[in-house]
DNA sequence: AGTAGCACCTGATTGC
DNA sequence: TGCAATCAGGTGCTAC
C-alpha cells in the first residue's frame, strides 16, 4: 500500500517526467475515480484542458499538481490557484508512456490524460484496482502551518481537500514538539494516533507497525500513557524506517514506469513487524503476537 | 470535542 | 467444482 515513501517515489518520478507539460485532453474511463464536481467528469476534463502542470507536490500521502492556464503577459506573478490533486488510496498507480502509440489502457486504468511536453507526446494513466484512489480538480488554499513553515518548505498552499492534513513526518518544517504533544492527547491506542493524518501525515499501517516495534511501544497503549520520550522515539523511528524505504524505492525506479506498488516487496525483506504475526521477533526470538484488528504483532516490549 | 464504527470497492484467498 | 464469506486497507462521514 502506498505510504509516504511510495508516494514520494511516485511524486519524484512524475515531477521529472510531466512537470512543464500541458494537458491536451482527459479521458475519464470510470466516473467514480473523479471526485464529485457539479458538472461531473465532463467538467473535470474541461478544467484540465490546456492547463500546464507546474510541478508535482506532496504532503503525506496526498499528491497534487498546481495548474497554470494560458500564457498571459503577467504570468510572472501569477500564482496557481488550482491544482489537479490525487490520492492513490490502496492500489493507485501512475504510469507514463512517452511518444505516440501508447498501449491500450490497462483494465484497471481509470483515467488517461494526454499531455504535450515541448512537442513530445506523453500519456499519463491513472490505474487503481481497488478504486479507493481518486483524481480531483480543486482550489489551492493557504493554511496556517503553510504560512508558519520554517526553512526548507516551499509550500505556500495546499488543495482544499488537504487543508486538514498535518505536515508529514519527513517535512523539515514539521513542529516536532507540537506533533508529539498532540500524539499524547486522548484515549485512543497509540497506533490509531500514528495513523491519524491530521496530526502527522504519511504514516500508514506498515510504517506504524515498524515504528512501534523499533520504539518498543505496544500499539494498543492509550496515547496519554505514552511518555514524551517514547513519543519522540516513535517519531524518530517512523522517519528512520520511512527514509530507508525511500532510498530503496528511489533506486529501483524506471523512468517510464512510475512504480507505486507498495506491496511489490522492494522493502518488505526489511520489515520487522508488519505482517509477521506468529513469526519470531528479530530482537528476542519469541513469536510476534497480533494486536488489534489487522495490526501485525508485537513481542518483547 | 474526541472517538468508534461503518461505507466505500475489487480481487485474492479461504471455507463450506 | 462452485459459490459464498472473509480480508485488506486509507479516508471521510455519521453517530454517539
Amino acid at each position: 500500500m502506498p505510504e509516504l515513501p511510495e508516494v514520494e517515489t511516485v511524486r519524484a518520478g512524475l515531477d521529472a517526467l510531466i512537470s512543464g507539460a500541458t494537458i491536451v485532453s482527459a479521458d475519464v474511463r470510470r466516473d467514480s475515480c473523479v471526485r464529485l464536481l457539479p458538472g461531473g467528469p465532463a467538467q473535470f476534463a474541461a478544467m484540465l484542458a490546456d492547463a500546464r502542470i507546474e510541478a508535482v507536490v506532496r504532503r503525506g500521502k496526498f499528491l497534487w499538481m498546481p495548474l497554470a492556464h494560458g500564457t498571459p503577459p503577467q504570468m510572472a506573478d501569477a500564482v496557481p490557484a488550482e491544482a489537479l490533486s490525487a490520492h492513490l488510496g490502496m492500489s493507485g498507480q501512475f504510469r507514463v508512456h512517452e511518444g505516440a502509440g501508447a498501449p491500450a489502457p490497462h483494465p484497471h486504468c481509470r483515467a488517461r490524460l494526454h499531455l504535450d511536453r515541448g512537442g513530445t507526446v506523453l500519456t499519463l494513466d491513472f490505474l487503481d484496482q481497488r478504486t479507493f484512489g481518486y483524481l480531483h480538480v480543486e482550489e489551492l488554499v493557504e493554511t496556517a502551518d503553510a504560512r508558519a513553515g520554517g526553512a526548507g518548505s516551499a509550500l505556500a498552499a495546499v488543495p482544499e481537500s488537504v487543508a486538514h492534513i498535518g505536515r508529514d513526518a519527513l517535512d523539515p518544517a514539521m513542529d516536532v514538539e507540537a506533533a508529539t504533544r498532540a500524539w499524547r492527547r486522548g484515549t485512543r491506542g497509540i497506533k490509531q494516533v500514528l495513523l491519524d493524518q491530521t496530526l502527522v501525515s504519511g504514516i500508514g499501517n506498515i510504517y506504524a507497525d515498524e515504528a512501534l516495534w523499533a520504539a518498543r511501544v505496544h500499539p494498543e497503549r492509550p496515547a496519554h500513557a505514552v511518555s514524551a520520550a517514547q513519543s519522540r522515539a516513535l517519531l524518530d523511528a517512523s522517519r528512520e524506517v520511512m527514509s530507508r524505504a525511500l532510498v530503496q524505492g528511489g533506486t529501483s525506479f524506471d523512468a517510464l514506469y512510475v512504480n507505486v506498488n507498495g506491496e511489490s516487496g522492494y522493502f518488505s525483506r526489511s520489515l520487522e513487524a508488519y505482517g509477521r504475526g506468529g513469526e519470531p521477533c528479530g530482537r528476542c526470538g519469541r513469536p510476534l503476537r497480533r494486536a488489534g484488528r489487522s495490526s501485525p504483532a508485537r513481542a518483547g516490549w
